[in-house]
DNA sequence: TAGAGCTGCTTACCT
DNA sequence: ACAGGTAAGCAGCTCTAT
């Protein structure tokens, strides 16, 4: 039955701490603890046929069966298929073939004749295709704008919406005339004396502009440099830029790209609904019901009315972005399988498409589940496979090439196109097995673009619809880590992909080469499935979470999936400085005026010093209130204005306004831009969206869209200081990377000397928290007012543990909730992914004694206990009956490819590269080994070569020993102690 | 020449 | 192309006692 062996209990603490998200830490951390059951094909299947209704109803379900296919860890199994004799193969039913249509598509509609342009972009064609055939939109009553981007042919920005009328995707190509250019803060009579500017080619013209500069506080004239094409601006090779660069003159806001320019200087929002009349666009405002967007907007503004008029006038910007309704799309899933040869262990090269595609699946939101099979040799079908939906059809082709023609059919016609890893496979693949094929290119849909990113290594966007690639958004670190708690951190990307042609860990297992046409397009039809699924359940999360990325980004969707926070926070402050008429600095300017460094960091080679951490004091502590600064260094930047050109600002008054613990000053007269920005975001999640999104008063469908918002302005600030503490950021400013933490410090350290003022005593504190021992309520409060009123920071209670035990060690502890008993072990060896399992079980046993205990007393009954348990497990290593050889691995994550490691070689690389010798089998950057401590030889090698007989007892027994004492030490038990009993067992 | 002692590399964690 | 701080194990080296 669905989801049967998975226990439903909730942590009451993982559902405070990670809201909406929680269920993924939770099913993960059940995941964890428990046996691997082999489920068969009918339960992971009937689970999915009830997919639709338990999406409804039951979250934490749902992300149960899509983990499974994030891990890698695809449950099927597969019964080896039986050679057949040539009597016992079955003919496939006539009626399910393929019967062929000759309705035009692609570029093939219509009778135009377009004219070759050589080396045009397969998109650049589209385009002239539908301005010859009339089809470029000039009027549209509602659309969701969706991408932007430039055209070189008609050397234009154009725009995708959806048309929220009838579904489909309408290109409108710019008809305000924008042009590329760059600025010079040369005059044009001296500009005008450049010669090689004068000749170049790409040059356009001047035109006298003002901007204002912020570093030194002055609206300045500036020129602008009109190019004839955005290459001859910035990029490689000669360019405006680069003629600037060589008579020693700077160009600014030179390197942005182009399309990115167009919104910025039309004010663009993708996300955001647009009208078209006689091919001019305008913003609509959206509103559903006027009387509730009157009200929202009025509790907006009571919100912001105490705030500076940055955040004020900020503020209202924000109101559509917030307010427009997100609507819900047409769209389809879709995924291919490959014919993979036998013990090939390599994923498929999607530019050599050397393999045929065996089978292609359909799901889309209006009802199409469809899969397209390949007829081959020694294959049979009666009838589907039982769990195949009955409302799904299965058809067959005889040829490959017709297979993948009217799946091109099918990608021209859905205006949304969702994948999992479609960039580096399917999407890529299919085009260019289309080529090999000889399918004309005029009804591949298909645009492969060079990708950029950690992985990517292409991108593939669609000529008319858009592609999104879930996998590069799920990867996506602040997706992954702030959005949805870090749930899937573990699971190496590679095995994902591998996944999804599911032979990876399966070789025991039918393989999808050998599958019958009745498993294989169940099979490949679930991934759809899946796929699709990932975009609508809780009543489309992930769909709406990315469309207000985009709102909130400015950034066309295509790019927004694919890109990192810091290029999000970027465009961000991008899109500002060009609405408020501000000139985006050159990095170069904010270093040399505002050169830092005034402390060097703990650790050796960082760039500037980070967050204090408190000695712990060891021992066993009880009823320990934990209370913390709420978002720290957000709170800081905002309260104490720091921003690239705040910070160090030029004026001569306010030189004497001291940042604390810093050697530097912040402007008095205006609010600075990063501080305005984060703290609208700050503010609005924490005063707004949150309590809104656990408003009992409103419907679940408005709590669920708040709390969409809210989860989303998290990604920015909890992002955002990590973004500006990076050097590869543009607005990069190193005294407020230290001021932020300088200011940190400070709030910790005097908070310390606060609360023993009081007479409370501090165990422990890391960052931006204080564990205070067994405080009063009114010695609570008084600290939190203290730190309202002398640090403008709120300190608020977190946490209390009935139960501390703290070692010596810094980031390190296990405390027991008070309330619900919950276990909180943080840094410890035994919480660690690659600690073998043995260990953590003898862990875990000690955390169930040690739940109980409240006071001293019954410490001590629990310490003879624990004193038991180690004693015998010391015993039980090596023992052929105590532990299976999976307990003893130990898995860890190769972080470069094995090529990489040059300085040193890990055990883990030594057991991969032993591995790979002996089986082929290759390895990725990303990718987890899983390998065993031995005896002599490498002292490590590969779980799938070694057996029981290799392990070796004495370094396991070390391991267990070190990682135990991180406990032991605080519960004040020597580990010699435990030895020594044990010496004196054997002596009576 | 084995082993001690050290430094630096590598990974995983915490906030 | 988001940050710095901490723990732990091991690789690879030099030095030293034998």
């Amino acid at each position: 039955m669905a989801g049967k062996k998975k226990s439903k209990k909730k942590k009451e603490e993982d559902l405070k701490q990670k809201s909406l998200f929680s269920y993924v830490e939770s099913s993960k951390s059940e995941k964890m603890g428990e046996e691997e059951e082999e489920r068969t094909l009918d339960e992971e299947t009937e689970e999915l046929q009830d997919i639709s209704e338990e999406f409804e109803e039951d979250a934490e379900m749902e992300v149960e069966v899509v983990q499974d296919q994030i891990y890698g860890e695809d449950i099927i199994k597969f019964k080896k298929a039986k050679v057949k004799s040539p009597s016992e193969i079955i003919p496939i039913p006539q009626d399910l073939f393929f019967k062929g249509n000759d309705k035009p598509f692609g570029l093939k509609e219509g009778n135009i004749k377009l004219e070759k342009i050589s080396r045009e972009s397969v998109t650049s064609k589209y385009i002239r295709y539908l301005i010859q055939k009339g089809e470029i939109v000039q009027n549209l009553e509602r659309g969701l704008l969706l991408d932007v981007d430039y055209d070189g042919t008609q050397n234009k920005a154009y725009c995708k919406f959806y048309d929220l009328d009838t579904g489909e995707v309408k290109i409108w190509i710019d008809t305000t005339n924008h042009e590329p250019y760059c600025l010079s803060k040369e005059p044009i009579s001296e500009l005008k004396k450049n010669k090689e500017l004068i000749g170049y080619d790409g040059f356009q013209r001047f035109e006298e502009i003002k901007r204002m500069d912020l570093l030194s506080d002055k609206e300045i004239k500036m020129t602008k440099i009109y190019g004839k094409t955005p290459i001859n601006i910035g990029g490689s090779g000669t360019n405006i830029k680069n003629i600037l660069a060589g008579n020693d003159k700077k160009a600014w806001e030179a390197d942005i790209r182009y399309h990115l320019n167009y919104i910025f200087d039309r004010q663009l929002i993708p996300g955001l609904i647009y009208s078209i009349e006689n091919g001019t666009i305008k913003k609509v405002k959206f509103k559903e019901s006027e009387d509730e967007s009157k009200k929202i907007t009025q509790e907006l503004h009571n919100l912001f009315k105490d705030e500076s008029i940055e955040i004020q006038e900020f503020s209202e910007k924000f109101l559509d972005i917030f307010l427009t309704p997100i609507p819900d799309v047409k769209r389809m899933a879709m995924d291919i399988e490959v014919n993979i040869g036998e013990h090939d262990y390599r994923v498929p090269d999607p530019r050599q498409a050397k393999q045929e595609i065996i089978s292609i699946s359909f799901v889309a939101t209006d009802g199409l589940k469809r899969v397209y099979i390949l007829e081959r040799e020694g294959f049979t079908y009666s009838k589907p496979h039982k769990n195949f939906p009955a409302d799904a059809e299965v058809v067959f082709y005889k040829s490959e090439k017709a297979l993948l023609t009217e799946t091109f059919r099918i990608l021209w016609k859905y205006p949304i196109v969702i994948t999992f890893n479609g960039d580096n496979f399917d999407l890529n693949y299919m085009f260019h097995r289309a080529d090999k094929l000889k399918i004309s290119r005029d009804l591949n849909p298909i645009h492969v673009k060079r990708g950029f990113g950690i992985l990517s290594k292409a991108e593939c966007d669609l000529r008319k619809g858009v592609h999104i690639d879930l996998f590069n958004f799920f990867f996506n670190r602040s997706i992954s880590g702030y959005a949805f708690g870090g749930a899937y951190e573990s699971s190496s990307l590679n095995a994902i992909s591998d996944a999804l042609l599911g032979k990876e860990k399966y070789q025991h297992e039918e393989e999808i080469h050998e599958m019958e046409y009745n498993i294989l397009s169940w099979y490949n039809l679930k991934d759809s499935l899946l796929t699709l699924e990932l975009t609508k359940f809780n009543s489309s999360l992930v769909w709406n979470l990315i469309i207000l990325l985009c709102r909130i980004t400015k950034m066309p969707i295509h790019e927004m999936v694919r890109r990192q926070i810091s290029t999000w926070i970027q465009n961000i402050f991008y899109f500002e400085h060009r609405r408020r008429g501000f000139l985006i600095p050159r990095r170069a300017e904010i270093s040399e005026l505002k050169k830092g460094g005034f402390k060097k960091s703990v650790i050796e080679g960082k760039g500037f010093q980070g967050a204090y951490v408190i000695s712990p004091v060891p021992g066993i502590h009880y009823d320990v209130v934990v209370m913390d600064f709420a978002s720290l260094y957000p709170s800081i930047i905002k309260e104490y204005n720091l921003s690239y050109e705040t910070v160090l600002c030029p004026h001569e008054d306010c030189k004497d306004n001291l940042l604390r613990n810093t050697p530097y000053h912040t402007c008095t007269h205006k609010m600075g831009i990063f501080a305005y920005v984060v703290g609208f975001f700050r503010d609005i999640r924490v005063k707004y969206f949150k309590p809104k999104s656990s408003d009992k008063a409103l419907s679940e469908k408005q709590r669920n869209y708040y709390n969409t918002i809210q989860q989303a302005l998290k990604v920015f600030i909890n992002g955002s200081y990590g973004v500006f503490g990076s050097q590869n950021f543009p607005l990069f400013c190193l005294p407020v990377a230290e001021s932020t933490t300088s200011i940190g410090q400070y709030s910790i350290k005097q908070t310390i000397k606060k609360s023993e003022e009081i007479g409370v005593k501090v165990l422990y504190g890391d960052t931006d928290s204080v564990f205070l021992l067994n405080p009063s309520k009114d010695q609570m409060s008084k600290l939190s007012h203290w730190s309202k009123q002398e640090l403008d920071l709120d300190l608020e209670e977190e946490k209390t543990y009935q139960f501390l035990a703290l070692s010596e060690r810094k980031k390190n502890y296990v405390g027991i909730y008070k309330d619900s008993k919950y276990v909180d072990i943080k840094g410890l060896v035994a919480k660690k992914k690659n600690t073998p399992d043995f260990i953590k079980k003898v862990f875990s046993h000690l955390l169930e004694i040690l739940k109980n205990v409240t006071n001293n007393e019954e410490f001590s009954k629990a310490k003879k206990e624990i004193i038991e348990i180690v004693r015998d497990n010391l015993k039980k290593i090596g023992k052929s009956d105590a532990f299976s050889l999976e307990d003893y691995a130990i898995n860890i994550a190769l972080q470069k490819s094995l090529s990489g490691y040059d300085k040193v070689i890990p055990q883990h690389v030594r057991a991969a590269l032993e591995l790979k010798k002996a089986t082929g089998k290759e390895f990725q950057k990303g990718e987890t080994v899983t390998f065993i401590k031995t005896k002599g030889g490498n002292g490590a090698k590969a779980i799938e070569l070694a057996s029981l007989q290799d392990i070796d007892i004495k370094k396991y027994k070390e391991l267990l020993r070190s990682a135990l004492e991180q406990i032991l030490d605080a519960l004040g038990i020597s580990f010699d102690e435990i030895k020594g009993i044990k010496k004196m067992d054997a002596f009576f």
